[in-house]
DNA sequence: TCTGGGGTCCTAGGACCC
DNA sequence: TCTGGGGTCCTAGGACCC
């Protein structure tokens, strides 16, 4: 058995928090360089804006509705997760966070009623943090993501579905012929695993509901679509096909990719921001303590823009796998002059590290006490321990004073020529008292 | 004027090998 | 002139997620 924990509007709920003036006004959260809207309270869903939503469409809101727009506040959120994390923890013996603001529970062995659980749950987190959370209840986490969606919308919409099922709904306890009434409710786009693309395709086929998708033959769905849509199926039957991903499986890839807030044509600028991104690339990379073997280097035009478009994208191959920022940032740079082509209104620009290993495959032993100073009194630039020395108390430094207190040279200064906005983020308070360590209460 | 930033998985097709 | 069959690896592209 599984239950999905889900923030509500989570963006918008966590600035909420500190801003409880904005309660009852439409709100939304937008992107880096305020391009379009990530994040909206339900009185801007009932204004009909799209995830999504571009603000220069949305724009006059402000001014007929009092819509209220946010910049993004990343470092927040994330702690605001944490401790919305750790609460929902105390739901059942294991948890995957699956995303900023949503987590799996696994229920297995848990006694007693699950959604009377669920609910001090709910009641907790609400009064613990200022976050309202939906939570939905089944023996498939395709059907608890959708139980969620019912949770959630039940709420938000009191004539969507029954409103006993608002905040919290267990399909699991609930007769078939009633689970079959919320899922013939429930539009075949909203289940997951489906997009629009399938969602489209299948109602050619006549498949308009959950419940359609739900009676559908899984061998006819994997040879016309794919195995994937095949397992969603197979989980909206009642058959478990994916598990609890309790530990987080280091990631294959890591990405610093940003839109500039005005088109850029200069190479020294692009240089700049490329250099920036390979350097917070790295420092992804050193965390979870990998290695890359290949530096890929983007650069696009604006393809919203009638003009001339270019878009290129280069693999750099590197010598010996590696984590350290001035390789990978002289890597991308290599690639971008390579790539670079001048006339054009440059929109985007990206580092991605690929093909990452362990970092302690086939290199020396990292772990290095950095306030051992008796080990190394000199600094030689050239001495692969100092180089790992030298990453390791920069991330150091930007962890305890904020992002960008301490660059590499080649990373530029900024200032005049800065032509992406980084939002600076909030330095993470040092807990004393950490939220797990709040015994949580079996009921 | 102004349109996010991350990720994953699967499949098809080409190159290459024996 | 006839032109196999099986396998692996890699990449690009498409679909999905938040």
């Amino acid at each position: 058995m599984f239950a999905l924990v889900d923030g509500n509007n989570f963006f918008v709920s966590c600035e909420r928090v500190f801003r409880p003036s904005l309660n009852h006004a439409p709100v939304v959260v937008l992107s880096n360089n305020d391009g379009c809207a990530i994040a909206r309270s339900n009185e801007a869903k009932a204004l009909d804006i799209k995830m999504g939503a571009p603000w220069f469409k949305i724009q006059h809101l402000a001014e007929s509705h009092g819509l209220v727009a946010l910049s993004a506040n990343f470092a927040l959120y994330g702690d605001m997760s944490d401790r919305m994390m750790a609460i929902a923890a105390g739901l059942g013996p294991t948890q995957e966070i699956y995303s900023i603001d949503e987590s799996f529970i696994g229920l297995d062995g848990v006694r007693g009623s699950l959604v009377r659980r669920a609910r001090i749950i709910r009641s907790r987190i609400l009064q613990w943090t200022g976050l309202p959370c939906g939570i939905g209840i089944a023996p498939t986490k395709t059907l608890a993501k959708l139980a969620n969606h019912i949770a959630k919308t039940a709420e938000r919409k009191p004539d969507s579905y029954p409103k006993e099922y608002a905040q919290v709904c267990d399909l699991s306890s609930i007769s078939t012929e009633e689970r079959d009434y919320l899922l013939g409710l429930t539009e075949v786009g909203e289940v997951w695993g489906v997009g629009r693309r399938y969602a489209a395709q299948l109602k050619e086929h006549g498949v308009h509901t959950a419940l359609d998708l739900s009676r559908m033959e899984p061998s006819v769905v994997r040879s016309r679509w794919s195995v994937v849509l095949e397992r969603t199926v197979r989980e909206l039957q009642g058959t478990p096909c994916v598990q609890i991903e309790d530990i987080a499986p280091d990631k294959k890839e890591i990405a610093c990719t940003r839109s500039f807030g005005r088109p850029v044509t200069e190479l020294t600028d692009l240089r700049e921001a490329v250099s920036e991104f390979a350097s917070r690339a790295s420092e992804k990379l050193r965390r979870q303590r990998s290695h890359a073997n290949k530096v890929l280097c983007f650069i696009r035009t604006s393809p919203f823009r009638k003009e001339k478009q270019y878009s290129r994208s280069v693999c750099i191959q590197l010598p010996e796998p590696c984590s350290d920022t001035h390789t990978i940032a002289q890597a991308a740079t290599q690639g971008l002059k390579s790539i670079y082509k001048s006339g054009y209104n440059y929109a985007k620009a990206g580092v991605m590290l690929l093909d990452l290993q362990p970092a302690d495959r086939n290199q020396l032993k990292l772990d290095i006490d950095l306030t051992d100073r008796s080990a190394t009194p000199a600094f030689a630039p050239n001495n692969p321990i100092d180089q790992v020395r030298l990453m390791q108390a920069m991330d150091a430094v930007n962890q305890r004073y904020g992002r960008g207190a301490l660059l590499l040279a080649s990373a530029g200064l900024g200032g005049a020529h800065r032509v992406w906005s980084m939002k600076q983020e909030r330095r993470t308070p040092q807990y004393t008292t950490r939220w797990q360590d709040i015994p949580i209460a079996r009921t």
